[in-house]
RNA sequence: GGAGAGGUGGCAGAGUGGUCGAUCGCGUCGCACUCGAAAUGCGAAGUACGCGCAAGCGUACCGGGGGUUCGAAUCCCUCCCUCUCCGCCA
């Protein structure tokens, strides 16, 4: 959520902003909507005032048993009353139409973020690790893991229709490793909290992180009105909603492994096999509340942290940095980790850090009270996946396959999957 | 699901429809006393928005929203949340 006072201020550089993430100026618009509501408020005020004075001298007269002055005194406050009582209504519409204009405006990329239109544009940042080299033609990790047995789209279907998958035995057994390997991992070595949250959320709570009101069609509604989260971001980053926290307490790192749900409205036709684009999936999050000065100190540090879970694994990966034009909604600066898919001989995304700056922050009410005792500052959030579990798993089955079909275990992963070396077919 | 009780400033807790933006206490901050601290005494302090160079002035805010009234923390409606008892249940 923007700051109509910022706006007013400097609307130029808010144009600027919008046009790099390829959209049209809007300040104009805005700065119109936001004098007649002003102006309005102002000629509301004054009779307020008015009434307020005429009101007390009324409760005198009557105190001073003045009964005609009293009666005099409520004619003239009649003659306000029509005008209030419009007024009030105006100035609610006029303030949900100006609110309802900034929540759908995305965030303004950060200086610096490569200025771009699409995924053409983003930049390399740095790679790791040696792609594995086959002496047969990689498979794919749907055709691995139903040879294996393990791996089940069609019994899904049935239950639920597309995009769902069942996995059984050690493939059930994996997902929930990598998940609890992940969560290890970031809560011992990386001074995460791990935390256990709602997955249905309320209205407010999505408007806070930006999901709602843009983009309800991705997400699944139940018949309570709740929201089932697309993200453990939701969660976890609401957390700190309508708080005011002490500088002393930041920065605050949170961690979960949860199951996310998306409709994938958009995504007709585009990863129709296999278990990369799925209407559930587990991910494990990585949440940090900071300070604004620490933001883009803690942005890099997360990035170490979900690039950590993928050298442990020994996976093959390259991080990226998100030009203007392709970021999320909320973001101010995104960097995406691709890991190497053999099987699609190409990198897929399987993390996505970004910071917010206090466009979140504004959203959910969340503020800071600074060491200093100054006013109190809205917190600069951040999150990132640590990594996403599902396609974790693609990328292990197609990059430890085996030529007999089997797929080896990767050394991290061996004490939480009671020993195995090997995952075999069924 | 049934019945009931509540939601007031950082916390706790008063508040007959008319100087209530709100008593008192605790906590916080400043000053005094002290070598320093504690204790004590005195004093300060809500948030948002608007106007103003500023001092300041105005408006709104007692869970959210709407209403009654000349005037609402106080009355009415509605939604949300919390607590207690009963029922059901992983």
């Amino acid at each position: 959520m923007h700051d109509i006072k910022t706006i007013r201020d400097n609307p130029v550089a808010f144009d600027q902003g919008l046009a790099l993430r390829g959209l049209g100026p809007m300040s104009v618009d805005l700065l119109k909507l936001d004098a007649a509501k002003r102006d309005h408020i102002q000629k509301l005020q004054d009779a307020q005032g008015r009434r307020n004075a005429l009101s007390k001298e009324i409760g005198d007269a009557m105190k001073a048993g003045d009964k005609a002055r009293a009666e005099t005194l409520k004619i003239e406050v009649a003659g306000l009353k029509d005008f209030i009582s419009t007024g009030e209504e105006t100035e609610r519409n006029l303030t949900q139409q100006l609110s309802d204009a900034l929540s759908v405006i995305p965030n303004i990329p950060m200086t610096g973020v490569p200025v771009g239109k699409n995924e053409h544009d983003n930049v390399e940042l740095h790679a790791w690790g040696e792609k594995p080299q086959f002496n047969f033609e990689p498979r794919q990790h749907f055709d691995i893991g139903e040879w294996l047995g393990l791996m089940d789209f069609e019994t899904a279907a049935k239950l639920s229709g597309a995009r769902f998958v069942i996995l059984k035995g050690q493939l059930a057994k994996l997902e929930r490793a990598l998940g609890q390997f992940m969560v290890d991992l970031h809560t011992g070595t990386h001074g995460y909290t791990e935390v256990y949250a709602p997955l249905m959320l309320r209205d407010d709570a999505m408007y806070g992180v930006g999901q709602l009101p843009k983009f309800k069609e991705d997400l699944f509604q139940t018949t309570s009105g709740h929201w089932l989260i697309p993200t453990a971001e939701a969660s976890l980053t609401n957390i700190v909603r309508e708080k005011v926290l002490e500088e002393k307490e930041l920065p605050i790192r949170m961690t979960a492994y949860t199951p996310c749900f998306r409709a994938e409205a958009g995504a007709a036709g585009r990863d129709t096999r296999g278990m990369i684009r799925q209407h559930q999936f587990s991910k494990v999050e990585l949440v940090s509340i900071v300070a604004p000065e620490q933001a883009e100190a803690e942005h890099s540090r997360m990035l170490g942290c979900a690039e950590e879970v993928l050298k442990q694994l020994k996976l093959a990966f390259r991080t990226i940095v998100l030009c203007t034009g392709d970021m999320g909604f909320g973001s101010a600066k995104t960097y995406d980790i691709e890991v190497w898919l053999p099987g699609q001989n190409a990198y897929r995304e399987i993390s996505s850090c970004s910071q917010f700056g206090e466009f979140q922050a504004r959203r959910m009410d969340a503020r800071f009270k600074p060491a200093d005792g100054k006013a109190p500052r809205y917190v600069h959030t951040l999150n990132g996946s640590g990594l996403a579990v599902g396609r974790t798993m693609v990328a292990i089955l197609e990059n430890y396959q085996n030529d007999d079909g089997s797929v080896t275990i990767p050394d991290v992963l061996r004490p939480l999957m009671g020993g195995a070396e090997k995952i075999t077919r069924a």
